[in-house]
DNA sequence: CCATCATGTCTAAACGTTTAGATGGCAGAA
DNA sequence: TTCTGCCATCTAAACGTTTAGACATGATGG
């Protein structure tokens, strides 16, 4: 910045307005001479020494559970395209679902002064509140917020299942099954209790595994070996949905002749299975928007809902 | 800091090495007494400032062309998780596969002052290698390296091709016909040219489409209405493979009955197909950590190559 | 007993910006 | 002419660290 000032024959006060347009205004040959002498050595501000005097680094930080899971994948390209569309970068950590982790994540990215925090979690996670908070940045939750955390909150629409459920039984299924996660932790807590209630007085059973491909698939199998297999079923995630498919083709369980299907993540990826499964599809790119809109304008109250649409595709029985 | 200082008595240097470990030593008493006023004060360094004086931000820029294709997004992930273990922060950007935006992110990026670029892309993309280069800021490249790039390449194992088609042919086929991308740029050339070595003179057929799942998918479809489906094919990426897969399943072609299948990348969705797809798995975890390594070390020779392993699963008929 | 040295600490200058306050010149009003 | 005000620019202090050099103290060796 000396150097281009020195070029230019002013002071870095002017080039810093020149740069920045402003705060005061520049003599329109001024103006030039900077501008020119910028482009001839090539100069590019630095950022870090900006982030410095303005207390702002214009970074986020972007806490995932796990970004092999193709849902959070979305996600996250989804908020890093409405950060960049705010001309703010993205700090990206992946916790891998333990709570420790993320503790350790968000340390960091405060230390590393970061405008604020997006937390993409499944469950757990009450560290991160805290630390955020300690140090006055903001943070928005996206899919679940930890019970003692303060941000704002941009949910899935977990109460689409009364649509999945609804769409089964227009298929002629009396009784509609639901696959969740372990536990009642999080998102897929409320989808439960939302099947619950949405089957109450069917007899519909309640089937538990873990939330990755193979727990689901493995269960699938297991169920196909015990001759137990339902006929319809409602999947909790996306990654369940596809263990399931997996574990069915494995058995030779027809999908959906034998085995009706619908899964609740929706992202993209999830039209390509074979067969292709029937979801409700989240909102990603909105809810993406919607929690970097949040956090920018350090909003806490939480935005209204999303509504997730169902989208017939194979698995359910629709041609 | 000052208020650290202050509360443990000392000046502010003596904090900075207590917090250090150095670079000189400090006395038992005082440093507890740092420690402790540190501890109370809930004081957490400023990498801003720590960065500015030490022209050293602990931050890397990864550029990707696509975090929402699977295989890109475990490969993004392995390299997050190997920056991590060498305590260093992962500011993320998609390019969505064009030059102009990978070129704007490398702008941004090294205006954030980060230690190193690591650029994860299919095709194109010399103007980062030109960006990083004039600011002398290390990349490294992973998957594939512009022309005129100078950084070192991790390659993935591209004439793992060989041992599809060897694969394929204890199968039975004779003839392995090949799916490749829109064009010869990128890896996906060097596979393409490695099959055509390795079936020269087998009058195997050479297809293209586009890299989606879509467009995968569309092709198929249309070869099975023109009776043209091959017997035997090996195909240039998981996202092709599974959108061939989806293609086949809408067509009713039985796979791998009538429809053989390798995909040439193996990232650890593809295990959980229907049928699961026979790949050649690339190394991953070892291309990050290597990559990283280069980056770090500042190397510039390329490193040896790894090698894909083939993992015989359902798609190629195996049992 | 003085010179030498090691040890622990302090002082202050950098790092590259931003921006409030000071300054100087020039136009228009009195 | 002198005053007022505006405009363009400069000066210098901050932002929160790191670290080389200066300094004080006490121990060691001749």
């Amino acid at each position: 910045m000396t150097d281009v000032a020195r070029r230019a024959g002013t002071s870095t006060a002017v080039v810093s307005y020149v740069m920045n347009d402003g705060p005061r205004p520049v003599a329109a040959a001024t103006r030039d001479r900077v501008l020119a002498a910028a482009a001839e050595l090539n100069y590019r501000p630095n950022r870090i020494a900006r982030a410095l005097r303005a207390r702002r680094t214009g970074v986020v930080g972007l806490i995932l559970a796990d970004a092999s899971n193709p849902y959070f994948a979305a996600l996250a390209r989804e908020i890093e395209r409405a950060l960049a569309d705010h001309d703010t970068l993205t700090l990206v950590g992946n916790a891998d679902h333990s709570a420790t982790r993320q503790k350790h994540l968000a340390e960091r990215f405060l230390a590393a002064q970061v405008d604020g925090l997006v937390v993409v979690s499944a469950d757990g996670g009450a560290d991160v509140a805290a630390e955020a908070e300690a140090s006055g940045t903001p943070a928005v939750y996206v899919h679940h917020r930890p019970r003692t955390a303060r941000g704002p909150l941009v949910p899935a629409d977990n109460d689409a299942v009364h649509a999945a459920v609804a769409h089964l039984r227009d298929h002629g299924y009396a009784r509609v099954d639901f696959l969740s996660g372990p536990t009642d932790a999080g998102p897929v807590g409320r989808r439960r209790r939302a099947w619950t209630h949405a089957t109450a007085g069917t007899g519909a059973a309640l089937l538990r595994c873990g939330f990755s491909r193979a727990a689901a698939a493995a269960l699938t199998v297991r169920l196909a070996a015990a001759d137990a297999v339902p006929s319809a079923l409602v999947v909790a995630t996306d990654e369940q949905a596809i263990g399931v498919l997996a574990g069915a083709c494995r058995a030779g369980i027809a999908v959906p002749d034998r085995l009706a299907l619908v899964s609740l993540d929706g992202a993209p990826g999830s039209a390509y299975t074979a067969p292709a499964l029937t979801v409700t599809r989240q909102p990603l790119p909105a809810m993406a928007e919607r929690a970097v809109d949040l956090l920018l304008t350090g909003a806490s109250a939480d935005p209204d809902p999303l509504s997730a649409p169902l989208v017939p595709r194979g698995t359910c029985g629709c041609p």
